[in-house]
RNA sequence: GGGCGUUUAGCUCAGUUGGUCUAGAGCAUCUGCCUUACAAGCAGAGGGUCCGGGGUUCGAGCCCCUGAACGCCCA
């Protein structure tokens, strides 16, 4: 067994996490079983990226990951919670040049690119695990053995029959297209992938003159550089301005070209002056227009931006903002800028490099989405799959029903290279599980595999069934696909929840998860996001280290409600902390009573229980309730908060507190039953608890009893609810106790009374079941209110010079004479006689409002009777109270 | 422009089917306590125009309409 850490009065976490994560490792506690009868639970992790490092996104993330699989194990299921990575192909691709670049003064063409992918398989090997350490500080119980990453043989071949099945399938295809194209990267992005950024612009309004010299027309861009591309103007087909020129050629300054003026639907004749300039080449509209109207496209951007061959001599080689102020200053010099105006509009940039998103004109592979769209739409509609909270359904339909086509390729090197071969003979295209070696077409052998690997969303998509072995029909496929939840993100719906649903129906014929759960952002206290250009970020094994992991967790859970974005405030940390200690605290008291070696009863006599007892078991009961009511809703700030309740107001503030005579008294059976019952309950509450705080409950679950050492709380079960607990008159009566615990203690203080000084009680019962709590628990004022005498009874005299307190009708008085303060008793009376009134005022406009009595429920209307009638004797009390004052 | 969300105590947030809601919790504030588990604690207290306006209802923090502010997503 192992050493139960000092028991300091203050809990120290760093002598509990690290051992404690280490035995459950050496013991295997976190592995899964396929080949076990027990029930499956999988949940797969959201793949950091390679090049990733922990974040306060993850922990939140990852807590309820680890949440969801322990109460999974506690409930007696098999769990399989699947860690791993995904290759990040820009990320990691531009990490490493820029390492090459600092170290080496290399770039990866210098390399090669089978030597560059050797190198960045290096750099994996060496840094790509890093975020797995962090992840295990948190205490997670991943099934680490069985970690996976995207670029592994498996899932290689995984990806390569995905390409190949939609390939033949016709799902993808070939195509030039404008698409979104990073200038830094310089590769080709998909939609998802491009961040539109409100911005302080320019309109810039240009004179195109008409080559016949009959004047000019004005267009309006933002964008002044791509005139050099310009191919046409055109307008509205309605639009009377222009009507007569339609046809008509244009100069286009600085070029030599002349261009015509088209008409087309599209063009807004509202927008600027109703002349549109056309650049088919680099414009996604314009693109569309130049189709429609057979016009050339002219490319001319080199891929980082800056202007290729097909510009004049001026400005080639300019990039692309060079060049936009040269031709501003051109077209001023020229006579021909009309003029410039303030504008704002949203700029895409990349996701990944963070610069102005090109769009271009090229060649690139496409997943066609729609037929795959439709299934994977139905699945979320008809309850296949769930998403907590319920809204995102809505964002989801919405992006599925306007679905564009995926563009997957990327003019990367670092990422599964696109499995398609060109004869160079014949031109045959080849896409094949098995890598060619002649062309099925001529037979030649001088084959040339495509340059392009996919976007590792790609890859990512199959992450539910590849991790599984599949496309091998594996133990673990058949056990623990489909999976059970998901925990992600709202921001990665599109990238990578929608298309895992989707290509998961379409290679598995069933959905990938049951139910989605989507975590909200966490923000700094002042709502902003975090970010590193801000600063704002925390540093989470930095709060590891000031709060410990369980602290950190639960802080965060406490104040994460579903799905709602996060106002981080490390204070909230300290309550975490704070409730660690307090448990601790807890431990340590009961520990004092246990005696080594003995073993204590698990099993509780309902015959033999105290009233506090009773009560407590009931609370525990409606604990748990809660607790099974919130995981099942996915309301996780709900049940840490039931757990939190019933151990810190309930067991703490009160049981403990309770039983102290019992445990401090000189009984030994009535000792050792209580602390019995005391271990059983906080036993059950560590279970509760686990989840969330998995360490110092692992800590303490070994040290209340005798266990072994690969013993664990893991595997305990989750408490359930046991009827018999269930007590609601004890709650009611332990409750009016509490109520004249509370009432007595405000009077001390109101009063003035010392804290140290003792008083007594003059109880006026109103029935023997009253008069016989205050005898029967007579310990529990004591000790709780410092009383020394209780005198109760329905006949009871009530002494003259005393505060008052109404309790449910029953009269408490506390002789005080001597240390009495009248006026400070009749202003505290008074603001109770105050504040009943208030409410019966209420109670009584309801029940004499004739719409109230004819249309309420008779149950509603009862309890507003009752409730009159029971403040009016309180209040028939009180005022009796006062007037003794006179 | 379209969609979604938020607005409740000084701060961060609960408040689930309309009726114990004269509205709770943590933090912060104030008062008193080193009471034999815990000062990271205990006991007590103060603090609210439930964003504005209108409506439905016997009854609205909650439902409907409308407006405002803030945030997010999409075009």
């Amino acid at each position: 067994m192992s050493e139960p850490i000092q028991k300091a009065k203050v809990y120290d976490p760093k002598q509990v996490e690290l051992t404690r994560y280490a035995n459950w490792l050496k013991n295997g506690h976190f592995r899964s079983n396929p080949e076990s009868p027990k029930k499956k639970f999988a949940i797969m992790i959201p793949p950091p990226n390679v090049t990733g490092v922990l974040h306060m996104g993850h922990v939140l993330n990852l807590t309820i990951q680890d949440i969801l699989s322990r109460r999974a194990r506690m409930q007696g299921k098999d769990v399989l919670w699947q860690p791993g990575m995904d290759h990040a192909g820009i990320a990691t691709q531009t990490r490493v040049e820029k390492t090459l670049k600092a170290e080496e003064g290399i770039s990866r063409h210098d390399l090669g690119r089978e030597a560059f992918v050797g190198r960045v398989w290096e750099w994996k090997e060496k840094y790509g695990g890093i975020i797995f350490n962090q992840f295990q500080k948190l205490g997670l119980s991943c099934d680490w053995d069985r970690s996976r990453f995207t670029m592994d043989d498996g899932l290689s071949l995984a990806v390569r029959k995905t390409f190949v099945e939609w390939y033949k399938a016709g799902l993808i295809y070939r195509g030039t297209r404008i698409i979104n194209w990073c200038p830094a990267s310089m590769t080709a992005l998909s939609d998802e992938e491009v961040i539109y950024k409100e911005q302080k612009g320019k309109l810039y309004y240009f004179n195109y003159p008409f080559a016949d010299g009959s004047g000019h027309i004005t267009v309006a861009t933002t964008r002044p550089e791509t005139m050099l591309g310009d191919v046409a103007v055109a307008v509205n087909p309605t639009d009377e301005r222009y009507i007569s020129k339609l046809g008509k050629l244009l100069n286009l300054p600085l070029t030599g070209r002349q261009i015509p003026l088209i008409s087309d639907d599209y063009v807004d004749a509202a927008f600027g002056t109703g002349a549109v300039k056309i650049t088919p080449a680099h414009d996604p509209n314009d693109y569309e227009i130049g189709k429609r109207h057979n016009l050339p496209m002219i490319n001319i951007m080199n891929p980082n931006a800056s202007l290729n061959e097909s510009v004049p001599a001026d400005y080639v080689g300019l990039d692309r903002f060079e060049a936009r102020k040269k031709i501003i200053a051109d077209f001023e010099k020229l006579g021909l800028l009309n003029k410039i105006e303030e504008y704002e509009n949203k700029v895409g940039y990349s996701e990944r490099a963070d610069v102005v998103v090109e769009p271009r004109l090229s060649d690139q592979w496409f997943v066609k989405m729609e037929p795959l769209a439709k299934p994977a739409l139905d699945a979320v509609r008809n309850g296949e799959i769930n998403f907590y909270p319920e809204r995102w359904t809505k964002t989801y339909e919405h992006w599925m029903t306007n679905i564009r086509d995926w563009c997957i390729s990327r003019q990367l090197w670092w990422g599964h290279r696109i499995p398609v071969w060109y004869c160079q003979e014949c031109g045959e295209l080849i896409c094949e599980l098995e890598d060619p070696k002649t062309c099925s077409k001529c037979g030649s052998a001088n084959l040339k595999q495509d340059e392009d690997v996919l976007d590792t969303w790609f890859s990512s998509q199959l992450w539910p069934f590849s991790t599984l072995d599949w496309p091998k029909d594996s133990l673990h496929l058949k056990s623990y696909y489909p999976t059970d939840d998901l925990v992600t993100g709202p921001d990665i719906i599109f990238f990578w929840v929608a298309r895992m649903i989707m290509s998961s129906l379409y290679f598995t014929g069933k959905v990938p998860f049951k139910n989605v759960y989507f975590t909200g952002i966490i923000r700094d206290k002042l709502g902003r996001k975090m970010s590193k250009s801000l600063g704002n970020s925390p540093e989470p094994l930095d709060l590891i280290d000031r709060y410990g992991t369980d602290g950190l967790r639960v802080g965060i859970m406490m104040v994460a409600p579903q799905g709602m974005d996060i106002h981080f405030d490390e204070e909230r940390l300290e309550q975490g902390r704070n409730f660690s200690n307090k448990i601790w605290n807890a431990y340590r008291f009961l520990s004092m009573f246990i005696e080594e070696g003995k073993s204590y009863s698990t099993v509780i006599d309902p015959a033999k229980l105290d009233l506090a007892d009773k009560w407590m078991l009931h609370r525990l009961q409606v604990a748990i309730e809660s607790t099974n009511e919130g995981y099942e809703k996915y309301r996780m700030n709900d049940v840490i908060n039931a757990v939190y309740d019933v151990i810190w107001s309930d067991f703490c503030d009160w049981y403990i507190e309770l039983i102290k005579p019992r445990l401090y008294g000189d009984d030994p059976a009535e000792k050792e039953r209580t602390l019995a019952i005391g271990l059983f309950l906080f036993e059950t509450m560590m279970k509760l608890l686990h989840p969330y705080m998995p360490f110092i409950t692992e800590e303490v679950w070994h040290s209340l009893r005798p266990r072994k050492d690969a013993d664990t709380i893991m595997y305990d079960s989750y408490p359930v609810v046991n009827a018999e607990f269930k007590n609601e008159p004890a709650a009611r009566q332990m409750e009016f106790v509490q109520k004249c615990i509370n009432s007595i203690r405000n009077v001390r203080v109101e009063m003035n009374v010392a804290p140290g000084k003792a008083i007594s009680l003059i109880v006026k019962t109103t029935s023997q079941e009253y008069t016989d709590i205050f005898n029967l628990y007579r310990s529990y004022f004591e000790k709780q209110s410092r009383v020394t005498e209780i005198t109760a009874g329905e006949n009871v005299e009530k002494p003259k010079m005393a505060g008052s307190i109404v309790v449910d009708g029953q009269e408490i008085s506390i002789p005080t004479e001597g240390l009495i303060d009248v006026e400070a008793e009749k202003a505290r009376l008074q603001k109770e006689i105050d504040r009943l009134e208030g409410i019966l005022r209420a109670t009584w406009g309801k029940l004499n409002n004739p719409g109230f009595v004819a249309k309420a429920p008779e149950s509603v209307i009862v309890a507003e009777k009752e409730k009159a009638a029971a403040i009016e004797e309180n209040l028939g009390k009180l005022k009796t109270a006062i007037a003794q004052f006179g």
